[in-house]
DNA sequence: CAGGCTGAATTGTCTAGGACAATTCAGCTA
DNA sequence: TAGCTGAATTGTCCTAGACAATTCAGCCTG
């Protein structure tokens, strides 16, 4: 029941192993059942005793299968074929270098990267402060932002960031973007369209609908955000009671496509007819197949055309139906 | 696998239980054997389903064992009951008036449920940034958010409150905060302690960790932090790789306990023994026992005086064994 | 050659009771 | 009142089987 803290806990307990890889307990025995790995030894009580090393190897193998990788092919693969192939699969190039007027005084995503890994959390809080007040938060964010999480992702990815780096950096780039939304000038009661934001119950990303918000926010509109991770019943209930005029969801790549195709549709047909939905963000999904009544949004830049593009559709004297 | 999603969910399956109570599938089914409660019907597929008044029996149930009662006693109680138990057990008071000066100009908590119950959300957020100001963010946080947490946890727990109001409270609360954070000057690099503040994975609730940081920044520490949900190896890496004095963790009431126990134990023995530990925020696993090389903080008030004990066991010129 | 259908393989989570270490209680003694 | 001891309680682990949901691979069609 409870663990016998050792000094040197040389094996850990499959209790212990679902909390650091995230892996169910009946997950862990049903790949033992059927793949032959992890082979835990046995305690003196005939329980699981996982060693260090399975750990770190199905930490790899967590990683892979979130990138899509299926666990008959990988589960039983030897530690070094894990890595190459964690290795070998990268993704689309990036904008390296944001620049400012001309070419001169640019900003090099590079430098912000290195600051993540030499853990100078004060030096990357203050970098991205300067950036956002030398380029204005709609750039900050597309030319910066955007693309950094890209970077980060990928060098999570590649198991070329630990967790706690990337955590150091969201919460750094959060603070900075809060900050800037603050500094908004806030929207009179009149002014449109009236928008809330936030996410499926799935997704852990905050970053994004940050991004979202902020764009909205320069763009003249009335933001309510409900932060991340809303049922979908309870994203029906907030869009009455605030009288929206916009639903935005903002879905990662993290996502499952499948969830997000689905709960878009489910919401699209618990929501008045009137209400718009704005999906954005970078899952897959929103690039596959279009959903009636459902704008896809998977550009920053988007988001600005598609405000004014409300706007015109709205405009006064013309009261929708 | 997958829930076929109902339009009306009336019941629930096993895992949506356990998320939503906190309590082991394992333990569900042993309790359902041994005390005839919970006595779930099965769906089409032979599987247990819950019904709603079942979980809300659940969840009663859990913050009883949390009081200190024993399943035993109080399982196969009848909902009556437990909520005599419940009721006549009903703990501190709160403050439910922050004065300022002496009597004027006074906050009532109440006038903050009633804009979160009627969706104004321009007008809650205007109002804590005014309680802000006007009573400086120490006090703002321990008398005013800090209560009005439990109010809305409370609130929650009756059903009187939407998942969506909750939700509306949580981000205003953190704009405020965040905002108010930014605004205190920063330390140089020679101030002490440095502290990184984080939370356990199974950790969802930011606001505390916030409330935290907010005195540990007033209070002039060096604040590292990595948000929520960091796992345990994390933690560690992070705390060597800046070379941190102290690891903050919030640990709240919706955490299940034996985790909380069982992570500090394991973070302890992970932690080079100079590092101190200071775990807060409302879980009841602070409070029954105590665990060595670990300092408890159930209030916030301790934090300012944690400070203060912990600057004076390190004064210059007499360095730390 | 793209796109849709169908049957087969894959995969995570549920089921059943049995077992037992750790914790807590209750009764006894000094 | 305090400390010890045996009994009861309680959460978590065990095995092994089952099956719905998802994904894959092959085939056919336009």
């Amino acid at each position: 029941m409870n663990f016998r803290a050792q000094s040197e806990p040389l094996t850990m307990s499959i209790a212990g192993v679902e909390r650091d890889t995230g892996l169910a307990k009946d997950t862990l025995r049903v790949w033992e059942r059927r793949y032959g790995f992890p082979q835990p030894g046995r305690d003196a009580f005939g329980e699981r005793a996982y060693t260090l090393s399975d750990v770190e190897k199905l930490r790899v193998i967590k990683r892979l299968l979130d990138q899509g990788h299926r666990p008959g092919r990988i589960v039983a693969l030897p530690i070094e074929e894990l890595q190459r192939l964690s290795q070998g699969m990268s993704g689309e190039r990036v904008h390296w270098v944001a620049q400012v007027d001309e070419g001169e005084a640019e900003v090099d995503l590079r430098d912000f990267m290195q600051m993540i890994k030499e853990h100078r959390a004060e030096d990357l809080r203050r970098a991205f402060s300067q950036a956002a007040i030398t380029l204005g938060l709609t750039r900050f964010v597309t030319e910066v932002v955007a693309p950094l999480n890209v970077m980060v992702g990928e060098a999570w990815m590649r198991g070329a960031l630990e967790v706690f780096e990337e955590h150091l950096y969201t919460e750094s780039v959060t603070t900075v973007i809060r900050h800037a939304i603050g500094s908004v000038p806030e929207q009179g009661h009149h002014s449109t369209p009236k928008v809330l934001l936030t996410t499926f119950p799935q997704e852990s990303h905050a970053v994004g609908l940050l991004m979202a918000q902020s764009i909205m926010a320069i763009e003249g509109c009335r933001c309510v955000s409900l932060g991340i991770q809303t049922p979908l019943r309870d994203i029906v209930l907030a869009a009455k009671a605030h009288q929206v005029d916009v639903v935005a969801l903002s879905c990662s790549m993290s996502m499952n496509p499948n969830q997000v195709v689905d709960g878009l549709q489910e919401l699209r047909s618990m929501l008045p007819a009137h209400m718009v939905i704005w999906a954005g963000g970078s899952s897959p999904a929103l690039r596959r197949r279009e959903i009636p009544g459902m704008v896809p949004l998977t550009q920053l830049g988007d988001i600005a055309q598609e405000v004014r593009k409300w706007r015109a559709a709205h405009a006064p004297k013309a009261p929708q139906r």
